[in-house]
DNA sequence: CGGCTGAATTGGACCGTTCCAACACTTGGC
DNA sequence: GCCAAGTGTTGGAACGGTCCAATTCAGCCG
């Protein structure tokens, strides 16, 4: 595996065919103003020798890698949107292959080698350093998860307070007005929006004649999520339906009403954001409220294409709502409790 | 956005500050000849234009890229090991950036340009075409989640039949007989050796005397697991222990189990192979035998780092044993049944 | 036969770096 | 006052492609 050897360069492959390397050049890039039998013989020197195109200088020579970045601000620790990330990840690929774009994942913690013709930025805030050098080398760029609050910044994002509105609506409908929210740092834009959105409906609907417990856990961990759960709903004022909004507090909640003995939907309702992995194979299967993360890997990757080669037409500010799934961890409030 | 105003180059840093570009080259890699007069000058100059390096040209010019490849088939459509994957990824991306590099993802899709320093494949057979041309192009290059028959070839994978094994041995001191596994594709090699590793074990146990009824899901979603556990579980030679040899294929099992009224692990014991989300935290917890998944990652991107600096050292062909993690959904046989 | 046209091919400039050999300028020793 | 040994600085040749303008050459027409 040794690195020594000289690569093969058009050059020898022009030498071997008995043309230019210009002639090459053109055979490679399949013009048609090369006579039949000199890139039949061009074609065998190729195999040959088994030429490979040094994509370094071909980039210098054209101005355009044929890749796009993916930066993300420590994807390790973001065990939280793991799932999701994957998600997200899959359908940037596919998008990107159809276009013909290899994709590079930037991290934070190393230099950044500006090897792209344009950036998406995952989850990262738009007041992240990353962006600023960005921006500095005119790159084209497109945020992904995260809104911006000028019309030109392109991004697509989820409509997470439409997310947090849609929870709300279905305890409305069931008739639950002791509800609460398990959430994990409101600060952070997608969860402030989640939240907004839940208590804004519940606003609208009762007006001040509803109970809106939050209890934000203080990390990702499932410990932690049983206990924001348990200081929920051990008390004597215990909501009858709950809103966790992070997947990842789910598992301690449901521990938590294990050990309670309360039982879903019977004495709680549940519904989770986000659509984690068997969340339908539960007991019981639970009521969901799923971002389409498909969606925005799509429309991302469409909309830095576009960018990129500076087409028009796709809108550059997007955002998607998600989507209601109901299971069976809901159920309407019952007045004899 | 436009792609417009030509970028700064070096040249114009240097004239800037009134040095030469190989002055200006010095001062980027901080080369301690410069006089420190000159550096500041130089550092200023950089400022003012907002200088950032053109990737390309550094590196036709000195050879390296800075960036490892990652190259995996069909991505999106691995469904099958997304949450694997990111698990994987996370840990690569982690120690490739201690390295200082970056990670490139290729797809299969998109006509290779090999515009990295070494090649990652991950879950891509050794035939494949893809790994012939990093041949060619004489790429030091490892296999993730793969292994070989000969001696040379780099990989870091999991030793897939020690954990069928552990399964089988767990199943065993139980005291279970008649055993099942639920697979899917057991031509792959993956799975071929982990039920090549449980069958082995039990025939070593008991010689000819359990059964294993061996049943193959058509495909991973909940539909087909469901069906395949319905073939193994409905029958009145009904397996008291189940192996389910790919996460996917639980749902479905769980599902069967209820509406069968098996209890499990009353009437069932189960055991899954990969520790999915929330295995723990179903009803009940399940039994996994957890594949070390960031092991892999790390090991595999200090590996291929290794290769392409050229290091000796560490072992080039590694397996990683799984770990079996007991939780409640296994149980002694019950001789009264 | 000379001139014109178009197709096929080619040389060379260029992309933006790195790196080496050469050069200028101090400094210090004798 | 001259030479040797540094210390800083520099020009220019790579690196391996692309692409444009120039060139060659055959075929055709009047």
């Amino acid at each position: 595996m040794g690195r020594t050897h000289r690569n093969v360069t058009i050059r020898d492959v022009a030498k071997a065919a008995g043309v230019s390397k210009s002639t090459v050049s053109l055979v490679l890039q399949d013009s048609p103003k090369v006579a039949p039998k000199t890139r039949e013989r061009v074609w065998a020197a190729l195999d040959k020798l088994g030429y490979i195109p040094n994509a370094a200088a071909r980039t210098l020579a054209q101005g355009r890698t044929g890749v796009i970045g993916l930066a993300t601000v420590n994807f390790n620790q973001k065990l939280t949107e793991r799932i999701y990330f994957s998600g997200i990840m899959g359908a940037l690929l596919e998008v990107l292959a159809e276009h013909k774009y290899h994709m590079m994942i930037y991290n934070a913690a190393v230099p950044l080698q500006l090897a792209v013709d344009g950036m998406l930025f995952l989850s990262v805030n738009v007041d992240h350093p990353l962006v600023d050098q960005v921006k500095r080398a005119r790159l084209p760029y497109a945020f992904l998860n995260r809104r911006t609050t000028d019309a030109e910044t392109p991004y697509v994002s989820h409509d997470f307070a439409a997310g947090g509105r849609l929870a709300a609506e279905h305890f409305i409908e069931l008739g639950h007005r002791h509800v609460g929210v398990l959430t994990w740092r409101p600060g952070i834009p997608p969860h402030k929006e989640r939240l907004a959105g839940f208590q804004g409906a519940l606003a609208e609907a009762y007006g001040g004649g509803a109970t809106c417990t939050v209890i934000e856990a203080t990390d990702l961990m499932p410990a932690a999520g049983y206990k924001g759960a348990m200081r929920m709903l051990s008390g004597p004022a215990r909501p009858t339906a709950v809103f966790v909004s992070n997947y990842e507090l789910l598992p301690g909640l449901l521990d938590c009403c294990r050990d309670l003995s309360l039982r879903i939907p019977g004495d709680l309702s549940v519904i989770c954001f986000d659509d984690p992995w068997a969340a339908g194979a539960m007991d019981p299967p639970i009521t969901v409220v799923r971002p389409a993360s498909e969606e925005v890997g799509r429309l991302g990757a469409e909309l830095i294409v576009s960018l990129v080669e500076g087409r028009q037409g796709r809108p550059a500010q997007t955002l998607i709502s998600p989507r209601l799934i109901v299971r069976e961890s809901t159920r309407p409030f019952d007045h004899r409790q």
